[in-house]
DNA sequence: CCCTCCCGCCACGTG
DNA sequence: CACGTGGCGGGAGGG
């Protein structure tokens, strides 16, 4: 029996305890502290728990009855009790935090199978993360109150409170009619199908507490944990919270309601929800119920929860589709050194790479891309840039790069502005971008020069490549910077960003498309109301499909490559490559820098020099924080000062020299550093997750940043930070590289803080103006400098502040409040972000005002849905009514 | 019989 | 190849 979990079984077994959960339970309990105790007790008195404890400890003389335990001893839902009992709710960060899977196991007596279902769920409502291969670390319900805010809001934006209106709707409908009701389904899978963008939205991280590990990263789409956040969120977002099991499968399922067809993966998705169920019952989180419908009892799950967190309305509500993708990978710590390793598949090159290594493969990458670029796209190193081979290409790169951010960012607007389709935004999009362009060609004249051809050459490239997204935009428009934009560079961004794309995507389409797809794109709100500024990443708006030049299929894997290999500094991909050249014309430089999210270079500049190397080892080995593989490095602290510290003003130059020098100086180090953030973000980070900043790095950024000699002005900073750190290496990375970036770019002299940030503080309402800002602010156009000081403080976790914008639009999604904080538990309100993929819808949107859910498309002719839906996004789910049979909720625990 | 859902096979990715 | 993970679904216990 055990082949699996020999080791632990065997343990088990022989550990003292008795096979009998109970008697373990006991112990634990006996040995928890009092506190813990008196929580177990109230578990044992909520509805089952109880009874299964009582029952147990009654039974404590039949130790032997092993088998007699039946069934119910061994749920997960009492095994989760018992977990989490060992573990306060809010747990001391000072204190070792650790959880060892196998030692839980044995504790527990349990297959290590069954502990990483309570994991995993656990970890989707981020009481836990990962931290190596065997450990967890607890976070207890230090940020679940965050953590459900993004959730609820994610949840709007997917609608899914329309998404099950219409299930319930169409389920009632069949008991009505079939006939009506299968056309229906399957016209609306179809469309659904079509879309499929708006799939799925994937995992929302909180920063800090991303993946880490890297294997972990690439797993498949850990589904688990995935379904359990939209599982959650389909609480939040329902109204009356309850949630019956087969309209939360259906929904989950991906909305297939075919559900004739696919009555296995019902069934088994039923299964895997009641998993999930069981652990977010233990948590006290959601109720059995049963909804009694005119045909019978319905399992259910009523939410028991919080209810009010701190949300934003935002934006997003608008629309969109936001798909997620898939998840990405995100790195956050780590992943430097694992880049590092990694770099080269192979071989295993080093860590420390040398510039020439680098140099050289870059070299050879490109001219390799040159070659694949028509060809499959095999080789696992060139993915990220995979687009962008020509070596003319660095400045073409920039260029991209800043068209891409550029592109990025327009999206926003778009999407804001409404459905209109993502021309407007492509426009507003090729607008910026061109804008930069001009701005950085005048720069620099020589390197604009330089740059224009290859530029084009790129973007040819890039068009042939992917070409779907927007036909306006996509024209490549050299001549016309303004409209020029994009497309490719988007690809490139996409690219990088696109989380993986790949492979797991099971999901389809959607996945592939992000790969490609625009990079996110940070922005600072201030809006809301709360003040706390977050940051959103937004995807651009069309990625495409394009067979040709798809991703690389294994797009994490690749990505990861990639990425490490640039760390190594040999990538190829020449973010790296282009840095170091000094040929190209600083300002390139910077761009490149900065787009790949070198954001560093900025706050860079203004510690200037000396702490530059400081800072980078520190990323480097670091971690302040003292996690392992922490990478606090990548976060730099960039961001943040920028706008506090008004010393953004420097100039990119500045910074390229900086940056030059630290190559010169350390080049490994500084290699790594520059690029790993943007790979790292792109790479690592999973769309579609929410990731909350973690205090902890953001401190130690911090302390990184007054190490490097630059001011300290932690309270100043705290905001910014946020931004740049969060996460972590991920995602977060290029957003907040644009951001500052472009600030500079625009604005040398300019101070960083200007009033634009605060302009609009409140306004998140309109999602237009936010939306502008947002894309001012990366253009550059406008310094975003948000002076937000540090939270309100929000004492209690739940409050914490979170706003969160909602973007939408197609993609982008990804929110994060800004918050300073580095307390970490003590702010609730750690900033979060929240990646949604978009979808790809790309090719096809349908013009017209898609814009968001595709579930209205919906094939229910009678159904009022579909007139929500094109009322606009927003839904009007109230207004709808709904046939369905009212609910009656009863809750009976069994 | 149906609802739950435990158990553990087995695939996948990594070291 | 072993190991850590975790998808997945058979099929059993309980009502």
């Amino acid at each position: 029996m055990g082949p699996l979990t020999t080791p632990k079984k065997g343990r088990e077994a022989g550990s003292v305890d008795p096979w009998t959960p109970t008697s373990n339970l006991k112990m634990l309990i006996s040995a928890a502290s009092p506190d813990i105790r008196n929580r177990e007790k109230e578990l044992c008195m909520d509805h089952d728990g109880r009874d299964s404890l009582d029952a147990s400890q009654e039974t404590e003389n039949g130790e032997e009855s092993e088998k007699m335990i039946s069934r119910k001893e061994k749920s997960l839902g009492l095994l989760c009790h018992k977990f989490l009992a060992r573990y306060p709710d809010h747990p001391d960060p000072a204190l070792s935090n650790d959880i060892c899977l196998d030692d839980v196991a044995t504790e527990l007596s349990v297959e290590r199978r069954r502990i990483y279902d309570i994991m995993n769920v656990l970890e989707s409502l981020h009481m836990v993360s990962r931290s190596a291969k065997n450990r967890y670390t607890w976070h207890g319900r230090t940020k679940l109150a965050q953590t459900l805010a993004i959730l609820k809001q994610v949840g709007e934006e997917q609608r899914y409170g329309q998404q099950m209106l219409h299930i319930r709707q169409r389920l009632l409908n069949r008991e009505f009619d079939f006939d009506m009701e299968e056309k229906e389904n399957e016209e609306v899978v179809e469309l659904e199908g079509a879309e499929q963008g708006q799939k799925e939205l994937f995992f929302v991280e909180l920063p800090g507490l991303e993946f880490k590990a890297a294997s972990v990263n690439s797993r498949k789409d850990k589904s688990l944990r995935v379904m359990s956040q939209k599982f959650v969120m389909l609480f939040l977002v329902s109204d009356p919270r309850v949630v019956s099991l087969d309209v939360a499968a259906k929904i989950l399922i991906g909305e297939e309601q075919g559900a004739d067809r696919d009555k296995n993966k019902f069934k088994t998705k039923v299964r895997r929800l009641y998993d999930i169920a069981n652990v977010l019952r233990s948590l006290k989180l959601i109720e059995k119920v049963h909804v009694t419908e005119m045909r019978g009892r319905k399992p259910a799950f009523e939410w028991v929860g919080p209810e009010e967190f701190p949300q934003v309305e935002g934006l997003a509500s608008s629309t969109s589709q936001v798909t997620g993708t898939k998840k990405t990978l995100l790195d956050s710590r780590a992943s430097v050194d694992n880049c590092a390793k990694k770099l080269f598949s192979s071989p295993g090159t080093k860590r420390g790479f040398t510039r020439h290594p680098s140099l050289i493969k870059l070299a050879k990458s490109i001219q390799d891309d040159r070659r694949k670029i028509n060809s499959a796209p095999t080789s696992p190193v060139r993915s990220v840039l995979g687009e962008r081979p020509r070596l003319p290409g660095r400045l073409a790169h920039a260029v991209s790069f800043m068209n891409r951010a550029l592109t990025s960012s327009s999206s926003p607007l778009v999407s804001s502005s409404g459905d209109s389709s993502n021309t407007s935004c492509l426009n507003k999009m090729a607008q910026l971008a061109a804008i930069c362009k001009i701005e950085l060609d005048q720069k620099s004249p020589a390197a604009a020069e330089a740059s224009e051809p290859p530029a084009a050459a790129a973007e040819t490239d890039s068009a042939a490549t992917s070409r779907a997204p927007t036909p306006s935009v996509s024209a490549k428009p050299p001549r016309a910077p303004l409209l020029t934009p994009p497309p490719e560079t988007r690809v490139n961004a996409a690219v990088h960003l696109a989380p993986q794309p790949p492979a797991p995507v099971a999901a389809g389409p959607v996945a592939y498309i992000p790969a490609h797809c625009s990079p996110l794109i940070p922005v600072l709100l201030q809006q809301q109301p709360g003040g706390v500024p977050y940051a959103v990443y937004l995807q651009s708006p069309s990625p495409r499909p394009n067979p040709l030049v798809r991703p690389q299929p294994t797009s994490l894997a690749v990505r990861s490559m990639t990425f490490e290999d640039k760390a190594g500094g040999q990538s190829p991909t020449g973010q790296c490559a282009a840095f170091r050249a000094s040929d190209v014309s600083p300002l390139v430089l910077k761009r490149l820098l900065l787009d790949s999210g070198l954001e560093s270079s900025p706050p860079k500049a203004k510690r200037k020099d000396p702490s530059c190397k400081a800072r980078l080892k520190a990323h480097r080995g670091g971690q302040p924080s003292g996690r392992p593989s922490s990478r606090a490095l990548h976060l730099d602290p960039e961001f943040v000062n920028t706008p506090g510290s008004g010393v953004a003003n420097q100039t990119l130059e500045q910074s390229l020299e900086n940056f030059l020098d630290r190559e010169d100086k350390s080049d490994n180090e500084a290699g790594l550093t520059l690029t790993p953030r943007r790979l790292h973000s792109e790479t690592l980070v999973p769309a579609g997750y929410l990731i909350p900043i973690s205090q902890q790095s953001l401190i130690s950024y911090n302390a990184a940043i007054q190490d490097s000699g630059r001011e300290s002005s932690k309270a100043s900073t705290p905001t910014h930070n946020i931004y740049q750190t969060p996460t972590a290496g991920s995602r977060p990375a290029l957003a907040q590289e644009v951001t500052p970036i472009s600030l500079r770019f625009h604005k040398p002299a300019s101070s960083s803080s200007s009033p634009h940030a605060i302009q609009q503080p409140h306004r998140l309402h309109s999602p237009s103006p936010a939306i502008l800002n947002f894309t001012l602010q990366n253009l550059g156009l406008i310094s975003s400098s948000s002076p937000v000081s540090a939270f309100p403080a929000p004492q209690t976790p739940d409050c914490a502040p979170l706003g969160s914008l909602a973007l939408q639009q197609r993609g982008m999604v990804f929110i994060k409040p800004v918050s300073p904080v580095p307390v970490q538990q003590s702010v609730p309100g750690t900033p979060m972000a929240l990646f949604s993929v978009q979808q790809p819808l790309m090719t096809t949107p349908k013009g017209t005002a898609l814009p968001q859910q595709s579930f209205f498309h919906t094939p229910v002719p009678v159904s009022p849905l579909a007139a929500m839906v094109t009322a606009g996004g927003h839904l009007a789910a109230k207004t709808v009514y709904i046939p369905q049979r009212k609910l009656d909720v009863a809750t009976e625990d069994s």
